[in-house]
DNA sequence: CTTAAAAATTAGGCAAGACTAATAAATTAT
DNA sequence: ATAATTTATTAGTCTTGCCTAATTTTTAAG
């Protein structure tokens, strides 16, 4: 089993990406608007991946991933998302801070290297973003990511994320007291300004406002 | 600020290493059979690296890590150690699995990476080779280490470390059942070859050669 | 001191992966 | 259907970091 490089690692992440619905056509323009390059270098790079078997490409539908390019891409995906629960939970990095370092862990290879690190975090079944961790046999829980400001009253979730990741909106929450992990109830939602009550942790009932409550990530 | 490509660094950690002792000419030849490559690729780097100001260099003194050369590859070298607790404690892995894989984490770019790490791992001051991790201001704990050859016969000490760190000798000393804190008692050195007989363990006599007993590092 | 051997350097190339500019093909709009 | 526009592709360069072969410089030996 031969190995890819970084560049080629990064072209089946951002196919696998763009394949998110499995319907739309992924072209040489959407992938260099992806990765940030020139489609004139997609196109090199396709011919390549195809030479490895990583992908197919036929002008009419586009590029798609091999069976061989999926498993590659689902875990380097595994991989980033293992690391980013690392740097948060055991590193005490914020939110903000854990994707780039995470794109540059998420190549680094050893066979057992995501094995040990999913069973060294308990096996979290989401990333510090909400997204799901793939599992060593590329299975994937279902993403319930929904806004706080989407939960009906009387229902319970789970913080998994924030939308917003600016330090004023990272401090209130820290203020409040809530985290990754906190569990919160709607209590009641005020339909004049949208706004909703909540209740967290030991705050029996506390009222958030429509811009709060639409920039936290839940699980329900 | 400006970063260091990948190779950059491995050049920047090669000098470093070899500039232990701090007497020996660094040539281009010796960095080029530690880097397993060609002298004249050694030759463009070294002017690269002259440009950067990370290393000078004069035929007649060698090359020489400036501070700002000598700062990176100490971080560099910081990391490497840090992981590789990392790696054996936290994640499981053995002795000899984690150079490899320190390898590559050394080079993760992130300004706090190293503290955070260190802090995790609780300070630690050695890394599992028994090598000092250096501090964050680039201070290190010195390394009380001395060869194995150089015990007199009927003293024993404690292996604290090994020299060669290829798997082939580490595998050699899983093999033995030799690892950190291993007590090996020397029972004789043969002149003829400067090999020795030792005991340790459950092992009452075995006899190991002049280059393994260079290797292995121990306190007395 | 002169010669042989070793080390350093230069010159010229190569592969990866990016780029620009030019051209061809496919879409979309008229 | 044809023109206009967008997309894809090709051709030719560039940089990084490596290589080999040839040459120069240094070191070591006789």
């Amino acid at each position: 089993m031969q190995t890819q490089t970084l560049s080629e690692e990064n072209y089946l992440k951002v196919i696998y990406h763009l394949d998110k619905d499995g319907l739309k056509k992924i072209t040489p323009t959407a992938i260099s608007e992806a990765l940030n390059n020139n489609p004139a270098s997609v196109v090199d790079m396709i011919k390549k991946l195809v030479d490895k078997k990583l992908v197919q490409y036929e002008k009419s539908k586009g590029v798609k991933l091999t069976d061989k390019g999926r498993n590659i891409a689902i875990l380097i995906v595994r991989k980033h998302r293992l690391w980013e629960v690392f740097l948060l939970e055991k590193l005490g990095y914020e939110w903000d801070e854990i994707h780039d370092i995470a794109e540059q862990l998420e190549h680094i290879q050893n066979s057992e290297l995501a094995d040990r690190l999913e069973r060294f975090l308990g096996f979290p079944q989401y990333d510090p973003h909400g997204d799901p961790i793939p599992k060593a046999n590329g299975e994937q829980a279902i993403s319930y990511k929904t806004l706080l400001a989407e939960i009906a009253p009387g229902k319970s979730c789970k913080v998994v994320a924030v939308k917003d990741t600016s330090s004023s909106f990272l401090q209130y929450l820290k203020k409040l007291d809530i985290g990754i992990g906190t569990k919160i109830t709607v209590l009641d939602k005020i339909p004049f300004d949208n706004s909703m009550s909540i209740a967290f942790g030991k705050t029996e009932s506390t009222t958030v406002s429509k811009i709060f409550a639409e920039n936290l990530l839940v699980h329900e």
